[in-house]
DNA sequence: GAACTATATTCCTTAAGGAGTATATAGAAT
DNA sequence: ATTCTATATACTCCTTAAGGAATATAGTTC
């Protein structure tokens, strides 16, 4: 995996925000809409990106596409998703996502038969 | 300082090379031309746009501008170079300007008198 | 002050990416 | 088969940035 192409992921908030989620656990894209509060298109655009250079992995679950961090990720993502996650702790707006993540997961689990939380 | 502005300073190979040498001390434009062997205005243009977002600082000597990494590095600026400095350890591109730099750095002392290596 | 050196800036062309709107697809439910 | 839900894609507009050529600037040396 290319070192670049994991900075050009990371440099765009809306990604950040997704793969500091994506680090509790895999989601769905509605999922994601609720807790970032932006658009569909949005989201599922740049989950497009990451995907496209292996930053995340998908999998169907009938309607819903679940969204996760690689099973086995290369050593230098793994080392920049810690470091970010790092980076993140004193963030209020990564803060929020985590906190909001954790106030719908029990929501998720009775509405959304996905697997995901 | 803003992490996304940090990663948009990492998602390009000249400045990810520019930043790793960075690591071993300050050095001036023409050295760097020599390490990585990248014409003048390209270095120099990676250059302005680090200082803008205040990834390096400058000290003018004489003809020479001196550029290092920020003596007070913010928190997430200084995880994210020890990051890299982590990924970049078996690099190939990486290695040999190391490998420059330690071959040339004699001869810098000798030639240009602008307190760089 | 004229020539030289090191570096910065401007201009141009080209490409990539981000946001939004609208539309398409795929599977589920009826 | 039709409708509904979740998600993806196409299209358009706009901004940013990369690279190269040429030129400008600032300091030094003679």
């Amino acid at each position: 995996m290319e070192l670049v192409q994991i900075y050009e992921c990371l440099c765009d908030p809306t990604r950040l925000r997704l793969l500091h989620v994506l680090s509790q656990g895999p989601l769905c894209v509605c999922h994601f809409q609720k807790i970032l509060g932006e658009p569909q298109v949005k989201i599922s655009k740049h989950l497009a990106y990451l995907r496209a250079r292996g930053l995340v992995e998908v999998e169907r679950a009938g309607n819903w596409m679940v969204y996760a961090l690689p099973a086995r990720p290369a050593r230098e993502l793994k080392a920049n998703l810690a470091c970010l996650q790092d980076c993140a702790q004193e963030d209020p707006i990564f803060k929020r996502d985590l906190a909001r993540l954790k106030k719908l997961a029990p929501k998720f689990a009775e509405t959304s038969p996905c697997g995901c939380h």
